[in-house]
DNA sequence: CGAAAGAGCCC
DNA sequence: GTACGGGCTCTTTCGT
């Protein structure tokens, strides 16, 4: 079908001319049965703020709204551009001129919901749920052609008015970044990353022998160790005291476990840990990709900072997240244990490029901090640094140093800082964390004021301009830190950003983004990225016959 | 049965 | 009485 939404008199002239003459600017939205089945029904497309059109894919007009999606020279807004991307890329949709309203309301606050952000203008949308519900129905294909159709129309002029309403106020340098980046993610995403199934199946044995083995020893002893419940009671009963969580359930995380000292409970405890380590590798990163040539995850922009993050909701069965694939964890196992192995170039290599340090030069950077920026201008190491500070030593407290970099930029307090160099000695932690405000100075003073200013505006702002409302519902602990982290962490971001814009004539050859990290096919050169933005950034690759 | 909690993986 | 920021996903637990 063919349906028409709007305040036009005429709508087959109005088609005619849209067809005929390309309009500047369009808003689209695709209708597919749900978002895990991406299967499309049909495209709706506003070409004024007032008149919408919806074709099915069967419909003879559809090769007409192919053309005009292809069409490079026309202003295509979307809402969540990467969804409807991903589901029109097979059809040839060209992406030169994309604009996303969900980024632009995420943006100036209204958050990225289409339901919500069109209360400010005059077409509100519902949301699919709304519609399916009201219709008892379970899935849009299940729909009268004519709802799906006055749905998406409905969708298409909501995105045209906040498009037109918004383009203007929303802070330039930052929504241009990530309107750059959208064709990125979506190329990157969709391209996946080749899996080694016999490496796969080789760690999926271990883990299956490991899983079977713990079970069974646990079972053998009487508790599951599965269940949180029965290894809290068991080792009650060995007179360990657990902390409780909020909840007021017996407390068995890693810490805790590592933590019981009686000599009958230390057992069950690592038992227990390692039981959960074979369960997670299973469940999480081995069983999903088994027989699957690649892995495939969505990038999206979603995060609060504009980090690039990876899921799988959303989006078909094949994708899932890849940004937290296990690497810490398997740092003393034997190469073919090794997790990250698993994932192997078309052609012969892979090649890895990372950031060294990104948020902790951005730190020296926006505090001004003295000593900081003369250790990172002298192609220094500033958790060497911070371990002769601390400790007057250097090398064998460096890992210290760097638990202490990373937490006490992040105001951790200083229990918190001694769990993360394993230490129980509060005190001492206390006056190491005061070592290290007095020796830079300039990152503490950026800190405390970043705390007053915060919370006394209500948002902290990043570099390039993104604003970020601090959370109205939380502990103040939590939004001092917030106040700290986040302008660091976006800044990270948007340098990280600007750096894969820089790389964007390799995006072909790109396989993953991760934070601070891009990963390659082949032996790709990249290029000096140190003088993207205006802090000092170096880059470091390294060049395998599979990832590790 | 679905949401929340708890756990654990990453930068 | 006191969570270090940002994420994602899985299993268990619990309430409707």
């Amino acid at each position: 079908m063919r349906a028409h939404f709007g305040t036009h008199p005429n709508a087959a002239q109005l088609w005619q001319d849209t067809t005929g003459n390309h309009p500047p600017v369009i808003a689209i939205d695709t209708e597919t049965v749900s978002l895990k089945d991406r299967t499309l029904l049909g495209v709706g497309i506003a070409v004024s703020p007032s008149d919408a059109f919806y074709v099915s894919v069967g419909d003879p007009s559809f090769q007409e709204v192919i053309i005009l999606l292809q069409n490079p020279y026309v202003v295509k807004v979307l809402h969540n551009a990467l969804y409807d991307i991903r589901v029109l890329r097979p059809w040839g949709i060209d992406v030169t001129l994309v604009e996303d309203t969900a980024i632009m309301t995420r943006l100036i606050g209204l958050g990225g919901v289409l339901e919500e952000a069109s209360f400010y203008v005059k077409t509100t949308a519902r949301s699919a749920g709304d519609v399916i519900d009201s219709h008892g129905v379970s899935t849009m294909a299940e729909l009268p052609d004519s709802v799906i159709a006055e749905k998406c129309c409905e969708d298409t002029l909501a995105t045209f008015q906040l498009y037109e309403k918004f383009k203007d106020e929303v802070p330039q340098k930052v929504y241009q970044l990530d309107r750059r980046v959208i064709p990125l993610l979506e190329k990157v995403s969709s391209k996946g990353i080749r899996i080694d199934q016999d490496r796969l199946e080789h760690i999926r044995k271990y883990y299956q022998r490991e899983y079977s083995y713990y079970t069974a020893v646990a079972d053998g002893i009487g508790f599951n160790p599965s269940k949180s419940f029965e290894v809290g009671y068991i080792l009650s009963e060995m007179g360990e005291f657990l902390p409780l969580t909020k909840k007021g359930r017996l407390s068995t995380d890693e810490n805790v476990l590592r933590g019981v000292r009686s000599p009958k409970a230390i057992p069950i405890a690592q038992l227990t840990l390692l039981f959960r380590r074979a369960q997670k590798m299973l469940g999480t990163y081995l069983l999903p990709l088994k027989d699957q040539d690649r892995a495939f995850t969505m990038l999206h922009m979603n995060a609060v900072t504009g980090r690039i993050n990876g899921t799988s909701a959303g989006s078909n069965n094949l994708d899932r997240g890849l940004l937290n694939l296990p690497k810490r964890a398997d740092l003393g196992k034997p190469e073919d244990l090794k997790y990250r192995g698993v994932f192997i170039p078309n052609g012969t290599r892979l090649t890895e490029a990372d950031a060294n340090q990104i948020e902790l030069r951005v730190l020296a950077h926006l505090s001004g901090d003295k000593r900081m920026q003369w250790v990172f201008a002298n192609d220094g190491d500033l958790h060497s640094d911070a371990e002769m500070a601390i400790w007057g030593s250097r090398g064998t407290r460096r890992d210290f140093a760097k638990v202490f970099n990373y937490s006490v930029a992040y105001n951790a307090d200083v229990q918190a800082i001694a769990d993360g160099i394993e230490s129980t000695d509060l005190v001492r932690v206390a006056a190491e964390r005061r070592k290290w405000l007095d020796t830079y100075t300039g990152a503490a003073s950026w800190m405390n004021s970043q705390m007053i200013e915060g919370p006394r505006q209500g948002y902290v702002e990043s570099a390039l301009g993104r604003k970020m409302w601090l959370p109205t519902d939380r502990e103040e602990k939590h939004v001092l830190n917030c106040s700290i982290n986040w302008p660091i962490q976006t800044f990270a971001a948007e340098i990280f950003k600007m750096c894969i814009l820089e790389c964007e004539y390799l995006v072909d050859w790109a396989l993953l983004y991760i934070h601070d990290a891009q990963l390659y096919e082949g032996k790709v050169p990249i290029p000096d990225l140190s003088s993207v933005s205006e802090v000092h950034v170096p880059w470091e690759s390294k060049v395998g016959d599979r990832w590790s």
